[in-house]
DNA sequence: GATGAAAGCTTTTCCCC
DNA sequence: GGGGAAAAGCTTTCATC
């Protein structure tokens, strides 16, 4: 992975509709080599899918919603409920878990609070929660599937 | 909008590569009258943009991390330095600003606590922050940009 | 609106440097 | 690893129903 890999991977996070004679350009290479070096790219994982994203308001899903999970089960069925439960929601679209006060945070893709409301109570009736909260977006500043490139030319630990 | 768009819309959020012709077969169509419909929901801004999406490990960016940050200063003088300060850091892939006791809500891609800690400062010497608290991602249960599509179909406001 | 076929591009391969 | 040209494949348009 070197420079040309990297401002390859910028564009496509951005655009991947862009044409592979457009892309060979501003890399200064020819078209096949600089469709080899995207083909290395997928094979290597690097490059893990290609996707449309769309509008959530056009979606009817404009609401965002964050929320925070405690639990006193740490024990591995629970666990395991709590997570085929959620993952199977389609309007929670992230799962993390956490270190610290809070365990699990989720973020859902909703109409609105009262659509947000009937997921919570799906959610609540598969799994025992401790405590949850819930954050409401009021505005969406950034949101980006952009990752930083700047790390990726260091050496590591498994790295290809 | 209708069921045949919304099928297209779901294979597409998951992989965008599939030709034409075989999204066609997936929704009981000829070619053309598919493409139209994949052209009008990208004019509507339906599907607003195509990507690839890379793997976080693999770019040495492992470690998801999210801040919570609270504010004294409401006023827009601040607002805007701090919007403008988040934004343009690329470690920071999100930005939401919430109701209730968080005021802004971030989130990071970088590759350990250290990296982290060096946006953290970058950030902290750019704008006041009253509070800051921030949480690490020990397990991404679920990460999808998929939007859930069941809401599409409904009549509400502004709907195409 | 849907269809099938032709036209125009893009991607992919092949061979050479 | 890079380049040029041919081959294959896909997308886009067009004429027709």
């Amino acid at each position: 992975m070197d420079k040309k890999d990297l401002k390859l991977l910028e564009i496509l996070q951005r655009d991947a509709s862009v044409p592979l004679a457009q892309l060979a350009q501003e890399v200064n290479l020819s078209p096949t080599p600089c469709w080899r070096r995207i083909q290395k790219l997928q094979e290597a994982g690097v490059i893990a899918r290609q996707v449309v994203l769309c509008d959530a308001g056009k979606l009817n899903v404009p609401l965002t919603v964050f929320v925070s999970i405690r639990t006193s089960q740490h024990n591995e069925a629970w666990t395991r409920r709590f997570v085929e439960a959620a993952a199977g929601i389609p309007e929670i679209v992230e799962i993390y878990r956490l270190n610290g006060e809070i365990d699990y945070l989720l973020k859902l893709a909703v109409p609105d609070i009262a659509r947000y409301d009937a997921v919570y109570k799906r959610l609540i009736q598969s799994v025992e929660l401790a405590d949850v909260s819930s954050a409401f977006a009021m505005e969406v500043i950034k949101s980006s599937t952009v990752l930083p490139l700047d790390y990726a030319l260091e050496r590591r630990q498994g790295a290809a």
